[in-house]
DNA sequence: CGGATTTGACCGGCGC
DNA sequence: GCGCCGGTCAAATCCG
């Protein structure tokens, strides 16, 4: 099934990232008029009458285009909607058909499971559920924190949960609903996909693990005061080797990731024209976090950034998004066991301390584990064409989303945006981003998250579901679900924000420990 | 003049 | 042991 998607053109885009907030402003498009003729009575001469008869003419018709907007959006969404309905009913009576079999096969008193942990029974599955929940049902594993903002969220009665990923439990990403009615829908704005790749040296993760700190890697040599600070030292060492990357297409020589760097150095590396710079973080005159900046040998307009490192002081609420994802990221790979020999394996043993998994079934036509690099690293791949709906078991090389050509400016785009420096940012290089999360963009990940959600929720009321469960459908959902998530562009906004967001929580809360 | 950038030198790891 | 390579240092330079 496909979500057909019009691009409108760019000045269209930034037209209706103005007039959407507006719209979600007031609620409802006729009231506009009203404003227009209280306004146009306040001037006396004709002239002026004339020339604000042309405004309002303009007005209107910049209104028109809007609610035709809307109806495209409102269609769209009941689309989504009705998809997602299907699929549930789909999923519904595959477990029933599970449930049955199960019965079957363990006969001596395996009481019919709930269908979130039927679902987690199944080693290795690919799951994703998306949909409301009633209040108090609740996912194994990564809840977040009651204290955070979305707790208090989750009383008001209608929780929505979101998960993707591996059901070895608690793989998938639980988003509790905020009761947000700020957002104002869908946005048409372009977007394909992006690509999250997990390449992790299996070797190194957990050799280094079992290594004296003082000996896992360069830095430790470096920075380490003594080597006998115990396992908190040793998991600092490893959040530290930990890396994520990210690929986007930026025109500017550093991505705008809302933290102060400092340039220390540049080298030609080898295989690649473009010089590497190199980074250090002055926000902190003791932050250990550097970053390496690289241009793409075969795209030159694709920058790859490269964070290493966690930051150990208050960020500036535009890096916040960008840091919490890092720190997620570092915290994931290092938290457990690396040895696993395939993806599958690696993502479903990571599965229960961060959502990433899901990200990077979701959004990952080339989700694989290499042991290629020296270090775990993370690669946030944002250039990727429109992603392929394939499950987290389809291990495609990863060369295929680098060499992508048709480059999602979206996408890309909204990733700075809510890794950007400034909230206008939002609108202007993300209708998608702009649009949903209404006037009063924000760069706080809370704010996103909460947007985020509230596209969601609306997405399952308008359906009239509210019903199901923290349900994970099997993976043969997946691919159907994932192509429908994938082909709408704000809702992978969405998305990448309640992800990026719960995945620096997760990553914190595994930091803590 | 102070901070940021540039750039060659230096260092350690790694493979042969 | 040697050379290659990636990463870092620090003096020189640039810039506001």
């Amino acid at each position: 099934m496909e979500v057909a998607v019009e691009r409108p053109t760019p000045v269209k885009e930034e037209k209706r990232a103005d007039a959407k907030p507006e719209m979600a402003a007031i609620g409802n498009a006729s009231a506009l008029p009203i404003v227009f003729e209280s306004f146009a009575s306040t001037q006396s001469d004709a002239a002026g009458i004339k020339q604000e008869e042309r405004t309002l003419e303009a007005a209107k018709a910049e209104m028109g285009e809007v609610r035709e907007e809307n109806e495209r959006l409102k269609t769209m969404l009941s689309r989504i909607v009705s998809q997602y309905q299907s699929l549930h009913t789909h999923f519904l009576d595959v477990v029933k058909v599970h449930e049955k079999a199960a019965t079957k096969a363990k006969l001596p008193a395996t009481p019919p499971a709930p269908a979130a942990a039927d679902a987690e029974d199944a080693d290795d599955l690919v799951s994703l559920s998306l949909g409301t929940r009633p209040n108090g049902a609740r996912r194994k594993g990564h809840e977040r924190s009651s204290s955070s903002s979305g707790g208090t969220a989750a009383d008001e009665g209608h929780q929505l949960s979101l998960g993707l990923g591996i059901a070895r439990g608690s793989g998938a990403l639980s988003v509790a609903s905020a009761d947000d009615d700020k957002a104002s829908g869908a946005s048409a704005a372009p977007g394909t996909g992006g690509v999250l790749n997990l390449s992790s040296d299996s070797s190194s993760g957990a050799d280094d693990a079992a290594k004296p700190a003082a000996a896992s890697s360069p830095g430790a040599t470096r920075k380490s005061p003594s080597a006998g600070e115990g396992a908190d030292d040793e998991v600092q060492q490893q959040a530290k080797k930990a890396r994520v990357s990210v690929r986007v297409k930026c025109d500017t020589p550093t991505m705008p990731d809302g933290c102060q760097w400092r340039k220390y150095g540049q080298k030609i590396s080898k295989g690649n024209p473009c010089p590497r710079a190199y980074y250090r973080c002055t926000v902190a005159p003791q932050c250990p976090v550097r970053k390496q900046v690289q241009r793409c040998a075969e795209d030159t307009t694709i920058l790859i950034t490269t964070y290493e490192g966690q930051h150990n002081h208050q960020l500036p609420p535009a890096a916040t998004a960008m840091a919490s994802t890092t720190s997620a990221a570092a915290a994931m790979l290092t938290s457990g066991s690396t040895t696993s020999s395939s993806a599958a394996a690696s993502l479903a043993a990571h599965a229960h301390h961060l959502p990433l998994a899901a990200a990077a079934g979701m959004f990952g036509p080339t989700t694989m584990v290499s042991t290629a690099a020296s270090c775990p690293t993370i690669t946030l791949d944002l250039t990727a064409p429109a992603a392929q709906p394939h499950s987290l078991m389809h291990s495609s090389p990863y060369a295929a989303g680098y060499e992508s050509k048709a480059v999602p400016a979206a996408w890309s785009n909204g990733y700075m945006a809510y890794g950007g420096a400034h909230p206008s940012y939002y609108a202007k290089s993300s209708p998608a981003l702009g649009h949903l999360f209404g006037g009063g963009v924000s760069s706080r990940p809370e704010q996103l998250y909460a947007a985020a959600q509230s596209y969601l929720q609306r997405a399952s009321r308008l359906g009239g579901g509210g019903h199901g469960g923290a349900v994970a459908p099997p993976a043969a959902v997946t691919d159907t679900l994932a192509k429908a998530i994938t082909s709408d562009p704000s809702f992978q906004s969405a998305l990448a924000a309640a992800i990026t967001t719960v995945m620096g929580r997760g990553g914190a809360a595994a930091a803590q420990k």
